[in-house]
DNA sequence: CGCATTTCCTGACTGTAGTCAGGTATTTCT
DNA sequence: AGAAATACCTGACTACAGTCAGGAAATGCG
């Protein structure tokens, strides 16, 4: 663990300097940077005023000024009410905002192309597959389980695209109204929680733990945005999930799933649960899980 | 090799999130970042005011302002005139300075464990594996050429390397008397050229052109540091000087080298050189090569 | 309807990072 | 010895990044 160690802090090191050296250089000519990456999440659709304090992670107050900016130099145009809410402005590149948008575009491509050019053909492609692993990883280990209201925005957003995924995966459709087994009220704390998996702010995914009796649970919801699938999202919000339980002294966790999700099934074997009888009247369920919380 | 600047770009954004996160909420704690890294670089033993200028790329009056602030903070001390230059100043960490280097050097390794925690041992294997690669690959496409003049102190301190090198080397050892073939004045711009291969402003190689005839370069001092081998610096000063002497007209280059240097031998017969008979009077040398330049 | 909340905006403020122009010792070059 | 260069320092300044308090308009809830 200690060579690990040593070998995280290096990269940190280099990595630092160098990106740091060379988005100052590129992307930071004669704009300050976060000017740029405002530009860069506007992007040729546009955006909400929301997403983009959001995804760039400012103040709202900063974000407006920012905004401000933008549109002084006439690169960006926020129109009023989109029609929708009255509140929520919609933010827009103008003619020229997309012109710079691509210099910046090209910018990057400069600067990508700079950090191969020293390379040899050999060692540039074993950069660029180090570099794929690494950012993989990297966005898996930044993945964070947090408990949320069910009620809240992110969490509903979450849901709605797991019943999405369920009608378009099940051949027989899927009905939310024949599931409602489970109120989203039986989510909430102290009994229930429902878990958001994000990524620099980005939902993506969740997970749910009801109570059925004193001793048992039953873990419902669970969904990973396809995005980051296969990087273990999935396995984390079951086991943070079966610690919640625990904190609760449920003794098991019961689960159903159906047929068409294999992938699921083979996460809750190679996780412990073990199939057994049905326990419930889901229509949509075609095996059902146990697992013996120690 | 679309593909390839789109894979950068975005290890280059997820990256500079992840790492600019964690080392804000890590080592950004109650202390500005560079007030962290210059306590870093000072180290345990000490360093010199213009070492620490240079590693961290930092102007004079900032640097200084920077120590003034960890003095009076009771972290630094400079000590003026240690024997040598007496423009040059030591700085050393008091006591405390070192408790807090301390904290910082544990934030450190926090920081890259948190990095591990969240994967699994398998993924946290791979994401080390790929970091070594990635940081060891950037080292090398972040390694700058730059002609620079003999007598100047990086020169100096380079060719000083090599010729500890040498004689390390050498069974029969080194004597640069009897080397003095080539002046350092014949290294100089226009005709003769001296090349420094440099990372983050360090030197780590050098190599230099002088011109025998109007038709025929030699190429001579050729050296990598031993921090940066097997990253292709040697090729790349090589072929820089070679473009140097095509720049200057010459028609081929020529260069000797001692039976106890394997690998610079290597270098050049899979560099186009081929083996020549003796054509100078080099004491030292075993082998002379020569290439064609087109 | 009235009240709380949300979304965005503005103004005032702080801290970080860094540059630039000069100034004083000390050393090196000639 | 005198001039030029070097190493460090000081003061004044700028840009960037970000926070905080509060306010206006639109929306949602009871």
């Amino acid at each position: 663990m200690r060579a690990d160690t040593a070998a995280i802090r290096r990269f940190n090191r280099t990595v630092t300097r160098r990106l740091g050296v060379l988005n100052e250089k590129y992307l930071g000519r004669d704009r300050p940077l976060v000017e740029s990456r405002m530009l860069f999440e506007i992007g040729s659709s546009g955006a909400t005023v929301r997403e983009l304090r959001e995804r760039l992670g400012l103040d709202s107050g900063y974000a407006s000024r920012l905004l401000r900016a933008l549109e002084r130099k006439g690169l960006a145009a926020t129109s009023g009410s989109a029609g929708e809410d009255g509140r929520v402005k919609h933010v827009r590149l103008t003619r020229s905002g997309h012109a710079e948008l691509r210099r910046i575009d090209a910018l990057s491509d400069d600067l990508a192309q700079s950090m191969l050019e020293p390379l040899t053909r050999e060692q540039a492609a074993r950069l660029v597959a180090a570099m794929t692993e690494v950012e993989r990883l990297l966005r898996a280990s930044g993945i964070e389980m947090t408990p949320v209201d069910p009620y809240g925005p992110n969490a509903q957003w979450c849901l709605g695209r797991y019943f999405e995924e369920l009608a378009s995966r099940f051949p027989e459709g899927y009905d939310r109204g024949a599931d409602v087994a489970a109120g989203l009220d039986e989510f909430r704390p102290p009994e229930g929680c429902l878990l958001l998996a994000s990524l620099f702010g980005e939902s993506v995914g969740c997970g749910a733990l009801r109570v059925l009796t004193p001793r048992m649970g039953e873990i419902k919801r669970l969904w990973v945005s396809p995005q980051v699938r296969g990087l273990g999202v999935g396995r984390r919000l079951l086991e943070t999930l079966e610690q919640a339980a625990r904190e609760r002294k449920l003794r098991c966790v019961r689960l159903d799933t159906h047929e068409s999700l294999a992938e699921a099934r083979q996460l809750y074997r190679t996780s412990g649960y073990r199939e057994i009888a049905r326990f419930n009247a889901n229509p949509y369920a075609h095996h059902w899980f146990e697992k013996i919380l120690e």
